[in-house]
RNA sequence: GCCGAAGUGGUGGAACUGGCAGACGCGCCGGAUUCAAAAUCCGGUGGUAGCAAUACCGUGCGGGUUCGAGUCCCGCCUUCGGCACCA
């Protein structure tokens, strides 16, 4: 009889031996085909590893386990992504250093990882807060700044009038300060800006280039937002000056009856001496300045907006003078912050004419622009528009696009949605930005040499009165002579987001220990594109658009060897509380892992995890579920008792096996652990019922098992006596000959509904089917009678037989 | 409001390319074992009717295409993720 299935042993026993032996280190061998495994380095939080963590984590340690049994030279790295607002908040309340706090939780998330037994390379672990490694993120944003891609602009932040700080939007609750409740506006500052929107067309283009899943590429695209259209020149009466706006839309240039400004137009402080209504437009600016652009969003459902009285515009094609408005739905960030209203061709321009009473003209026949705006491009038919008239939709851009162009009246012109990165935090937890301002020479790199820069100390992280980062305070920091002509000079006391360090750690992870580049050549031609990357849905537009276009940066500077970082890429869903709602402390709804691990095992975990569900969905945890799988594993651990002699496959068995080998082999690479784990639970329900199972068939077994269930199935190898630890061996080969029967069950319809089933060999033809199927009582009774009008059969599937 | 995704038994989910809906697990019911319970093992389990064979109904709702629809098409509803009213 076997000895009890003691988990806590077991797990604590093999994680000693592959931490000694190092067996999940990438090797030197660089003649193996690589393999670069990725899942998203954690943020190490305060409250430790949450459930939701070994999802993805146990998914892609399946498929590194997997690899190396292919024989492929994998990589499996982990890192931590420590820079971050809640460290700093909870670094001011506590009046603790960050780094300490850093320190402690990183030292808890590790030890909770290895506890899962996940075979990570721990040799090359990265830290973003490690100045060994953020000299490079340092080092990085100065080639940016070199090239030209990262410049300063004004941009609004969410102040708090109470707390005088600048907030995240995550802070910002309906308007008001989380913490204390306190009005937020938007202020205006001067921040670094990096121009992401040079590489707009890349970022869509390249996408073909790679297999991510469909909805993580549709979500990018839809996010850069690649329109076509052109630019417009409005004159403004009497000033001889233009207003540009940009539209999807010339064709309907004739059915444009006023224009909206955005209320930040700089065209307002510009005129101010003309408009006659100036302290309106000032009370609505102010109203304005009061959204977060979040909340112009959701809450403006009512069209507001006022007309600039004492300014009009020209439309450029009718040559009529028309009113000029502004509203906080035209946007100051995209386009030229101007539109040119058709409130007959655009819902939200046609909700705007309706509420403030505007000439509504129709300009493209088909709909009835008094109900509703008229929005089709498909079938309309172009009136009221002079020589557009009788032209459809498309040819009448086309034409008049042409004629703006002849007539130096606008151009053609790509738009996107996607809008520059801003790049600075007024915060002391994050990278600062290495450069140094000049009275005489501007902007100023930190030299190579002198990276990285460090962050000072400080008594108090809490940012400064006037929105400064609290490193502002540090003047003896700040104070620095210029490093081009010697003068004096201030260092920029903004840091970097943390995105930045996240934007390029799958790098740094190819050659982590490098003193002399980011990391070599050599290590990332061999190891470069990331060849499976998996991450949550929550990073597809910004994390994963931010470092494709760091990398794209690098590649177009010749130091990454590859144009794409990733080759391909997943998405896990959440794991939500056992009520189906998002877990939180709040809920009281939170499942700590280091609980399951000491009531269940790290085995029962991983494969619960697997196993709950599919792979891509949100999913609520299940306390039943967690001892289903323990269940399982405890019959995995009576299999010892079972097992006789014999390398073959049993001729009961024979089919099952290379069945089960096929299913879990293919369903591993395509996401579907659950039916994987499946395929095995049935496997194993097929050895119990025939009693006993020869050496060969358990072997192939364990090695099935083993990427979901690595300690027990290690375990397992041992005691039965198996050569070697499984981790050297190969993963288990399929016949596809002999994962089909003989002999299949088919479905009879009679009328397109199931009247019987039919035992025959699997390449029978119709009329062996028919000849069984005559036989069938059931059958027969729905047919007789009845005038046998079609059979449709398709081999191996179905027989339907349509009588009338 | 916009972008993306998803709705299947009591429950988590399965179902290849349009081909027996409900694999596998949980729960529940019955039985074995036990002084008893837990654990374990065996059997059953979508709904309605029927002793049964079987019949009818059934994949969010309403239509449609097809010999055949969870799967395809049109129109809705609800839930989840993301958001920058994107002209």
């Amino acid at each position: 009889m076997s000895k009890a299935y003691n988990t806590s042993l077991i797990e604590k026993k093999w994680q000693k031996i592959w931490d000694e032996k190092g067996t999940f280190y990438a090797s030197e061998d660089t003649d193996k085909p690589k393999y670069y495994a990725l899942i998203e380095f954690p943020y190490p939080s305060g409250k430790g590893l949450h459930v939701g963590h070994p999802r993805p984590y146990t998914a892609l340690d399946v498929v590194a386990r997997k690899r190396r049994l292919e024989g492929y030279n994998v990589l499996y790295p982990m890192g931590w992504d420590a820079f971050g607002l809640p460290t700093e908040n909870y670094a001011i309340k506590n009046k603790i250093h960050p780094r300490i706090v850093t320190e402690n939780n990183v030292a808890k998330f590790k030890q909770q990882l290895k506890s899962l037994g996940y075979s990570f390379d721990w040799s090359r672990e990265v830290n973003t807060t490690d100045p060994e490694y953020y000299k490079w993120t340092q080092w990085i944003f100065l080639k940016l700044f070199e090239k030209g891609l990262a410049y300063k602009q004004e941009f609004p932040i969410n102040w708090c009038t109470d707390c005088k700080i600048g907030l995240a939007n995550e802070e910002v609750v309906n308007g008001a300060c989380e913490r204390c409740g306190g009005e937020v506006v938007r202020k205006i500052k001067n921040q670094w800006m990096l121009k992401i929107t040079e590489y707009a067309e890349k970022l869509i283009k390249d996408l073909d280039l790679v297999d991510y899943i469909d909805r993580v590429k549709i979500q990018q695209t839809n996010w850069i937002g690649r329109s076509e259209g052109a630019e417009v020149d409005f004159e403004v009466a009497g000033k001889g000056e233009k207003l540009r706006v940009f539209t999807t839309r010339p064709d309907t240039l004739f059915g444009a009856t006023y224009m909206v400004i955005s209320p930040e137009h700089p065209m307002i402080e510009k005129y101010k001496d003309d408009i006659n209504n100036m302290d309106s437009i000032i009370e609505y600016k102010d109203m304005a300045s009061k959204k977060s652009d979040f909340e112009r969003t959701e809450l403006v459902k009512e069209k507001t907006g006022v007309e600039i009285d004492g300014l009009k515009a020209i439309n450029p094609v009718t040559g009529k003078e028309i009113p000029i408005w502004i509203s906080d739905y035209v946007l100051m960030s995209y386009g030229t912050g101007a539109i040119m209203a058709v409130p007959g061709h655009d819902t939200r321009d046609w909700e705007f004419a309706k509420k403030f009473n505007l000439p509504i003209i129709e300009v493209v026949k088909g709909g009835n622009v008094e109900e509703e705006a008229f929005t089709d491009i498909q079938t309309g038919e172009m009136i009221n528009s002079d020589f557009l008239n009788k032209l459809n939709v498309e040819e009448a851009k086309k034409k008049i696009t042409d004629w703006l162009v002849e007539k130096k009246l606008g151009e053609r012109k790509i738009n996107y949605k996607l809008r520059d990165w801003v790049f600075s935090r007024q915060r002391y937890w994050g990278e600062p930005i290495p450069l140094v301002h000049c009275e005489k020479c501007g902007w100023v790199p930190v030299p190579e040499e002198d990276l990285p820069l460090t962050l000072p100390e400080v008594d108090n992280y809490e940012p400064t009165e006037n929105g400064e980062s609290p490193i502002a305070k540090i003047r003896d920091w700040v104070e620095t002579t210029c490093p081009k002509c010697g003068g004096k000079g201030e260092r920029e006391t903004d840091t970097m987001p943390q995105w930045a360090g996240s934007s390029w750690y799958f790098l740094r992870y190819t050659d982590p220990h490098n003193n002399e580049e980011f990391a070599s050549k050599e290590s990332l031609e061999y190891w470069l594109p990331v060849d499976w990357y998996n991450g949550g849905m929550e990073h597809t537009t910004l994390h994963l658009l931010y470092s494709r276009f760091w990398h794209k940066f690098l590649y177009d500077i010749g130091v990454v060897p590859v144009p794409e970082p990733y080759q391909k890429r997943t998405s896990h869903g959440m794991i939500l509380g056992e009520n189906n709602e998002k877990m939180s402390k709040s809920r009281g709804n939170v499942v700590n892992p280091d609980e399951i691990i000491e009531d269940f095992g790290a085995d029962t975990l991983r494969m619960y995890e697997m196993f709950i569900g599919d792979f891509e969905k949100s999913v609520p945890w299940s306390m039943n579920g967690v001892k289903g799988c323990r269940r399982f594993l405890d019959k995995v651990w009576k299999l010892q008792d079972m097992v006789v002699d014999g390398d073959e496959y049993s001729k009961d068995l024979m089919t099952n096996m290379h069945k089960t080998i096929k299913k879990v082999s293919e369903d591993f690479e395509t996401l579907k652990f659950n039916t994987a784990i499946a395929a095995l639970m049935s496997l194993i329900n097929d050895f119990n019922s025939v009693g006993k199972i020869t050496r060969g068939e358990m072997r192939t077994f364990l090695i099935l098992l083993n990427p979901v269930a690595p300690h027990i199935t290690e375990e397992l190898w041992e005691i039965l006596g198996f050569e070697n630890m499984i981790s050297d061996q190969q993963w288990a080969k399929w016949d596809e000959d002999k994962t089909v029967d003989d002999e299949i069950e088919m479905a009879v319809q009679v009328n397109g509904k199931v009247r019987g089933t039919i035992v025959i060999a699997v390449d029978a033809n119709k009329e062996q089917a028919k000849a069984k199927a005559m036989e069938d009582e059931n059958i027969m009774k729905h047919i007789d009678g009845k005038t046998i009008v079609k059979e449709i059969y398709v081999p191996g599937k179905i027989f339907n037989i349509v009588v009338k």
